[in-house]
DNA sequence: CGATTGACCAGTG
DNA sequence: GCACTGGCCAATC
């Protein structure tokens, strides 16, 4: 079951350029509901779909700092730096570097 | 249908 | 700069 924003949503990350990275907050203001970021990752998190590069959409803490420094990574420090990713934030973070969103 | 949870964000100590 | 708190929204229990 999809609901319109859930949809907005996917659509919206799914037509995330290569290279190109956002944070959670601006998905929901494009999907159109500025505050609903927490949605956002609830709804991919439930809905996630392999034509979905969730890895290209991050935290805004991650997305202000730039510099994402790579660390082993706490759970805690994962949640903070990078947000969760369905296959592993090794992978996510691999990819975006690949991308070249990562410096 | 009411309550809880969770891939978040911004503000404060 | 890191840790804790309150607030928003949709999905799940």
């Amino acid at each position: 079951m999809v609901s319109s924003f859930s949809k907005k949503v996917l659509k919206v990350v799914r037509a995330i350029p290569k290279g190109r990275i956002l944070s959670y907050q601006m998905v929901a203001r494009k999907a159109g509901k500025p505050n609903a970021a927490r949605a956002v990752g609830s709804i991919m998190k439930r809905n996630y779909d392999p034509a979905i590069p969730c890895h290209r959409v991050v935290p805004s803490s991650a997305f202000v700092l730039g510099t994402n420094k790579l660390v082993s990574a706490d759970s805690k420090v994962i949640a903070r730096k990078l947000g969760h990713y369905n296959r592993g934030h090794e992978r996510k973070v691999a990819l975006l570097i690949a991308e070249g969103a990562i410096k």
